[in-house]
RNA sequence: GCGAAAGUGGCGGAAUUGGCAGACGCGCCAGACUUAGGAUCUGGUACCGCAAGGUGUGGGGGUUCGAGUCCCCCCUUUCGCACCA
């Protein structure tokens, strides 16, 4: 130990000691495991401070649970396949892979050089053959078992260019690089069947309720949008022979008295048939046309314009009024979702009664608002009772049911549970779910991600892979011409093969998959990660999974999120692992932002800003340690964190003060004298104790809960105590030695979690030269009789403020506290002349006094 | 527009879940040591007031012996959704 403390030094004498003793590689034993997991990066060249702060976190709990003695797997990876290598290429005419491994190479020397416990040994990476293999495989699995399947989807398309356009190319409704209006067009794409574990999604959330953030559940629950009603089937009232039927979707079937019109989607698939003998049928046509035209060019803009639509002048029957509907087509109803078909209710839908104002529909209400006390009457005078025609607003409330024949006077839940029965009886429809969520298109016409694993025959049609000849590898490389059509399409030697059906001349598919496919099991491969006979052995992930804890941004809380859980899902299915979840505990954390210059604005970090603040550059400024531990000392977890640049001067400040502290005791330490009997200890030395033993109780519950600040907080709290006990190392007792050994020995081995370096140099400072921290467990344990205080100032307040403390003893009955607060002199000087009132006494937490004033 | 969450010193944030508001850190002020200090150390730091004392957790009301914490109304900010029938 050097006399000053020099982060750099210290910093890779550790990281060199921990390499050679390979003390970060998880073992298979027999040991309790912790699974610790942060969301793998994608290798974009350079590490910014929001994964310093993912990594921060996750070290913390992982060394934490290390020194608590689990068998820690705390792994890291790449998802190296995606747009910005092939961005890469098309711009600078670099190589994909290269450009990929050279970004590897120097973000894994910065994450070593922040000293992440990882293990190593498991690193994977999304691009590498023999990780895409299992992409493929599962993709196949998937497709046997017809979740993978192909079908026909609109895509963005540039007439001028003849090429297909994402949506961020198409922003706007024009393309980016000559402004023509985009297409839609229709391509052959694939999908997974994500629809098939739609209520498995929102079911089994249950599971997870108590270790995933709400906020994240709740968006998952809207992205797959369950929403219980029925189908209801109105029947077409044409010249006589058919019976056409047009089917809508309701939440709300006990309104259907209120129905006043049937409306249609423009891309109704019905549309055709029902205008054949419409005396309309041209103008319909054309205003349908209109529509899906607009609908084209709105890739992204906001949905809320004006509502249009057009008599068809067919006309529908309600099932269950036997009234005569008029059926319309407007631009407001989606055909992506449930029927493509609604009932249109004024007086209860805003949306309809939007259009009936417009279109001069009768409003009928059929519901009235159930007054459950005086306050919540104020409905009732809003809406007018028979006169429909007076409502201003829509009414969407349940309520009971009026005008609505022989279901009037019922409460709107018995109504819709009675109402759907009846229409399943009566065949003319059923309770139905429908959801939001739609499959998963995972076709991409770009080279950089895992070919799609099968092959064109003009014989036998498609043709999956066989097993064996996995993987379907990626060409060296490929023309990037940024046309956006699949460059994959463009290698001859790729492209043409044969079949493996009938040996003839074949042709692969030459979509990759999305990169989503990659990190949706990615976290299973790091148990087995060399295994060649399987994406990994079923007793690996027996032991070691599900995940206990993943951390990692909130933007992924939906798409990445709901992927992989449908992804577990379908392993189970297929026998690979047996939980229905694969992440116990998640948290996202909050962002770094950092002020941009010349504005008041805190935004997240980047180039682009001018905001950025280099990892590298802090690391050498400051040390990895302290840059870790002022990330996650500066604000809890899940908030944002604005960076400061005093801040983290604080933390080497901290760390520094420590380690100083370190240097004048360590060779008073290093031997040890007998445990003192317990009455030698000074009244200084026992209050250090119990700070001591506090400290470890605070530190053991809240790392655990992630409330990684107050941690640092209170390790800051017990090194402020111990410089208050002021003891000199020349000329302590040995009960003083005692105590402060314990006290520092507890905050070397407690600030571990947060800045592992310099704990292991002055832990081995402190003569522990035998063993690495990292690896045994050394937490301490907490003794509750040494935590507890002797004596407690009790707050003693009089009509609710206070006004004195009292100290007393924690075993102290409520008679005497409440005695000895009565007796108190600032108190007696106030109730002195008044009656008392009450006197209401917590005991071991404070006195109040009521009096009545005078 | 709809929905959710959150508002505490100059700043980031604590507060054992209804019981001493402001832990810890940053910043700031004063002092010490220094040729010097943007190093280090010591002390101070919610607001008003010389003080005694009073006020104080976005604003207003309420429940309670007692409210940052619970309830109602309003304001502001952030996030999510965007015609989901």
């Amino acid at each position: 130990m050097d006399e000053k403390y020099f982060p750099e030094q210290i910093e890779t004498k550790w990281q060199q000691r921990w390499n050679e003793a390979g003390v970060f590689q998880a073992k298979d034993d027999q040991r309790e495991k912790f699974y610790c997991l942060e969301m793998l990066p994608y290798p974009s060249g350079f590490l910014h401070m929001g994964h310093v702060r993912n990594y921060a976190i996750g070290d913390a709990l992982a060394w934490f649970k290390r020194l608590q003695g689990f068998n820690v797997l705390h792994p890291i990876g790449w998802d190296s396949f995606g747009q910005p290598a092939e961005q890469a290429a098309i711009k600078r005419g670099v190589n994909p892979r290269e450009w990929t491994e050279n970004n590897i190479v120097h973000m894994r020397g910065q994450l070593q050089r922040l000293g992440i416990s990882y293990d190593w040994t498991r690193e994977i990476a999304a691009h590498r053959p023999d990780y895409y293999k299992w992409d493929q495989w599962f993709f196949l699995k998937m497709l046997e078992r017809g979740l993978a399947y192909k079908k026909v989807s609109q895509v963005n398309w540039c007439p001028k260019e003849n090429t297909v356009l994402s949506n961020e190319q198409s922003s706007g409704g024009i393309c980016w690089r000559c402004s023509t209006p985009v297409e839609k067009r229709d391509l052959e794409q694939w999908f997974l069947r994500i629809t098939e574990y739609a209520e498995q999604l929102v079911a089994d959330m249950k599971q997870i309720e108590n270790g995933w953030p709400e906020k994240v559940l709740k968006r998952q629950s809207d992205w797959v949008g369950r929403s219980e009603g029925a189908f209801l089937d109105f029947a077409v009232k044409d010249s006589g022979d058919s019976d056409r039927k047009i089917r809508v979707f309701t939440t709300r079937i006990d309104t259907i008295y209120g129905a006043t019109a049937i409306v249609l989607s423009a891309e109704h698939p019905l549309l055709p048939e029902l205008l054949k003998d419409s005396a309309l049928k041209t103008d319909v046509e054309a205003f349908a046309q209109k529509v899906k035209n607009e609908k084209a060019i709105r890739t992204d803009l906001a949905a809320d314009e004006e509502k249009e639509g057009l008599n068809t002048g067919v006309l529908a029957i309600n099932p269950f009024s036997g009234e005569t509907l008029p059926v319309w087509v407007a631009n407001y109803v989606l055909i992506e979702y449930g029927t493509g078909a609604v009932m249109s209710v004024p007086a209860h839908d805003e949306r309809d009664f939007e259009f009936a104002q417009k279109y001069s529909l009768p409003i009928r209400q059929v519901i009235a608002p159930v007054t459950h006390d005086q306050v919540r009457a104020e409905p009732v005078a809003t809406i007018a009772g028979d006169s429909s025609a007076e409502m201003k607003h829509s009414f969407t409330d349940y309520g009971v049911l009026i005008n609505s024949g022989e279901w009037g006077g019922k409460p709107s839940d018995v109504a819709i549970a009675e109402m759907t029965a009846y229409a399943r009886e009566k065949g003319f429809g059923e309770g139905a779910v429908t959801y939001r969520i739609r499959d998963w298109g995972v076709s991409r016409q770009r080279f950089w991600g895992a070919p799609v694993p099968v092959i064109y025959c003009d014989k036998c049609g498609m043709v999956p892979v066989p097993y064996d000849q996995l993987p379907v590898v990626l060409p060296q490389t490929a023309d990037f011409t940024g046309t956006g059509e699949s460059p994959l399409a463009g290698v001859p030697e790729f492209v043409n093969t044969t079949c493996p059906n009938c040996d003839g001349p074949a042709r692969r598919e030459t979509d990759t998959m999305d990169t989503f496919v990659d990190s949706s099991w990615y976290f299973f491969r790091y148990l087995d990660p060399r295994n060649e006979n399987a994406a990994f052995d079923k007793s690996m992930a027996q032991y070691w999974t599900p995940v206990d804890q993943y951390i990692g941004g909130d933007s992924h809380a939906v798409m990445h999120l709901i992927y992989t859980r449908f992804w577990n899902k379908f392993m189970r299915d297929i026998g690979m692992v047996s939980f229905d979840e694969p992440v116990k505990r998640l948290l996202t954390q909050g962002m770094v932002t950092n002020r941009v210059e010349g504005t008041d604005e805190w935004k997240a970090m980047s180039k682009s800003l001018g905001n950025g603040i280099d990892p590298d550059e802090m690391i050498k400024a400051f040390g990895a340690d302290a840059t870790r531990m002022f990330v996650l000392f500066a604000a809890p977890v899940e908030n944002e964190l604005r960076w400061s640049d005093t801040g983290i001067e604080g933390s080497v400040r901290f760390l520094r003060r420590v380690y100083t502290l370190v240097w004048r005791w360590h060779e008073r330490l290093t031997y040890r004298d007998a445990a003192p009997d317990a009455a030698e200890f000074s009244d200084g030395a026992r209050a250090l104790r119990r700070k001591t033993h506090q400290t470890i109780a605070k530190l053991t519950s809240d790392i655990d809960h992630l409330h990684l600040n107050t941690s640092v907080a209170a390790l800051m709290e017990l090194f402020n105590q111990l410089m208050e006990f002021n003891a000199d190392p020349a000329t302590a007792s040995s009960a003083d030695v005692f105590a402060v050994r314990e006290a520092l020995e507890a905050l070397v081995v407690m600030l571990t979690p947060f800045a592992p370096h310099v704990a292991e140099e002055m832990w081995e400072s402190l003569g522990h030269s035998g063993g690495l921290l990292a690896e045994s467990p050394r937490w301490p344990k907490a003794d509750p009789e040494l935590a507890r205080r002797e004596e407690l100032e009790i707050p003693v307040q009089v009509n609710g403020k206070l006004r004195s403390r009292v100290i007393a003893s924690p075993e102290v009955s409520e008679e005497d506290l409440k005695a000895s607060a009565l007796a108190d002199e600032k108190i007696r000087v106030l109730i002195d002349g008044h009656e008392v009132v009450k006197v209401i006494v917590v005991p071991r937490r404070l006195v109040n006094i009521v009096i009545k004033s005078a």
